[in-house]
DNA sequence: TTCACGACCGAAAACGATTTCGGTAAAATA
DNA sequence: TATTTTACCGAAATCGTTTTCGGTCGTGAA
């Protein structure tokens, strides 16, 4: 068994009140006990139990992580952001408790109800399922990493993928493409749109006209950016740039194209968006759109647990720059 | 306020202990008031609190997830390994919690001591500063994760270092290198011997002699597969083959190579340890050994869920077979 | 009819901390 | 000296479960 606050308190002859004070710092404390309860507590090895602590004080100092498993390239984009939320709440204080295997909405609302969590860190891409909702309505404190949500009435941090989308656009248009294609992603919800939005202005702000053709809807699932490239290379104008909205997708896209023996960017220049894939050497690096996913990570993890501090249930919405990066593809 | 058991007790007009009884599948509850208990509770969304069920029941559900923030290329080989610890733990029950920011052996001793967590993974790079055996005394369940240890009271999973080394050296000889240049790098410990004892002995056995000066000792720093690189490449018999104990490392080698204008594979081949970079092209790849980080994680969690279990003191040691996988570099 | 035995239920004791509330003694004030 | 304040301490309630230990009731067997 371990040690607990009695052991100490009989050690002592003093009251486990007067020991549990003297450890959390309470003032009606001699400094004399005071002191005799922390060296002895530090002999003895104690650590207080706290599953015993959280239920008395109704709180945790846990945070929730909850990842929707259908997302793509999980691997490159969790590693960055768990370490960048992990970091900032341990400096608080917290840590970080994972779900990733949640499918049903009943684990969510255990979740949300069985209070193991003080809030919630929601790293979710689907959007129509109504999961941000139903989180929502549970009052617990969360904040939405990585994506825009439509609601003003919660909390969210994303990168700015308006303009982001709009600046490497312009970056192909001022290489003098204007042949340019673009991958969407309807599951990505406002993500898709807000970088759609930007590839359209910056085409419409430069005088290009949008063709229709040029614009590939792909799916959740591998080879969808190599299958992309295959359809507007079929095409009878093929287009002389791609902008893929994401950078698996550009890779795809880019072997696709290697493979029909075409030179990148000499014949077709491709940009992706996200710059989570590490750039292996000099040669074949790809442009792209960098989001700050430590910066984001670090903000969530920060205006979540000011929230809980708190107890506010304001919502904040904030929109991070994005970086183009430009590499050997354009 | 949360709903609780009292609640359902109150509507109801039964004991706690009956609804308790009820939820969780005692026998001596009537079919009856079990239907009752089971139906009320989920009318009213009764979830049990986790704090007051892990104080009484003396177990968490949870597992603790300890890793060293000094490790390199963390978000790479991170997103893998958790979300294959993350899975396996989770279909089990158990969830994860992360402790990314330890420094100190105190908080190493609070997490073992505190009773928030059942068990321990631990991902820990550093072999001297003897936390694990820190951990061991301590009498917690845990599995080292990834390398190999000394002790044989210890349970680890690891990859077979040693063969993935050999094969990968066995590779570049019978591709006609003689001259095969090896960074070390002394911090991975056993790691470290285990991969360099494969190189030595595949040379052995080819009847190669070693010779020192293509051993290159390389620190925990960006850049220092580049420089390892530029060390080779000023020697007046420069080797023609270069097996870097690490993929990172391999990169760094190979950035250097290409900037001094040599063509890779011809001039030099290089291949590297680990797999976990994803290949980004077809051009460009790098030969590697890969592991298998996703089975050892799912293994790992597994040995440690049985070992939570079944209270089984005894140490299991588990070596998994790596995978070459040639790509252009070679 | 009596006794034993299941089936079913409830009271109450944990689990280990925090926190309120009151009480005693010494010190400060009148 | 009488009274109030202050400093310090302890008893006990509380957080929400789980689990042990009896107790009651009805049914079957003797």
């Amino acid at each position: 068994m371990s040690i607990t606050i009695e052991d100490i308190s009989k050690q002592l002859q003093i009251s486990v009140s007067t020991v549990s004070k003297a450890l959390n710092g309470y003032k009606d404390v001699s400094p004399k006990t005071r002191d005799l309860v922390v060296t002895t507590a530090k002999e003895l090895g104690y650590q207080p139990n706290m599953a015993a602590r959280n239920l008395r004080r109704g709180r945790t100092d846990k945070i929730g992580l909850l990842i929707n498993n259908s997302i793509q390239y999980v691997s490159e984009y969790l590693g960055e952001v768990i370490s960048g939320l992990a970091l900032t709440a341990e400096e608080q204080g917290s840590n970080i408790l994972l779900y990733t295997a949640v499918t049903e909405k009943s684990d969510i609302l255990a979740i949300c109800r069985n209070r193991e969590v003080d809030g919630l860190i929601v790293i979710w891409s689907d959007v129509t399922d109504g999961t941000i909702d139903l989180i929502h309505s549970e009052g617990i404190p969360f904040v939405v990493y990585g994506r825009r949500v439509e609601s003003d009435e919660i909390s969210y941090v994303a990168p700015d993928n308006y303009n982001g989308a709009l600046v490497v656009t312009q970056h192909l248009i001022e290489l003098g493409h204007e042949k340019i294609a673009f991958t969407t992603r309807p599951e990505l919800g406002t993500t898709n749109e807000d970088r759609f939005a930007g590839y359209t202005d910056a085409l419409i702000d430069a005088g290009i006209p949008i063709r229709p053709e040029y614009i590939i809807e792909t799916k959740i699932e591998s080879g969808s950016g190599y299958k992309a490239m295959q359809e507007l290379l079929r095409l009878p104008d093929r287009p002389t740039a791609l902008f893929a909205i994401h950078d698996l997708l550009a890779v795809g896209a880019m072997r696709c194209a290697q493979e029909q023996g075409l030179n990148i960017p000499v014949d077709i220049a491709i940009a992706g968006f996200d710059g989570l894939l590490p750039s292996m050497t000099t040669k074949s690096e790809i442009t792209t759109v960098k989001q700050p996913l430590q910066d984001m990570a670090q903000k969530s993890m920060e205006m979540l647990l000011s929230r809980i501090d708190q107890g506010s249930t304001e919502a904040k919405q904030i929109t991070y720059p994005t970086e183009l990066i430009i590499r050997a593809s354009t």
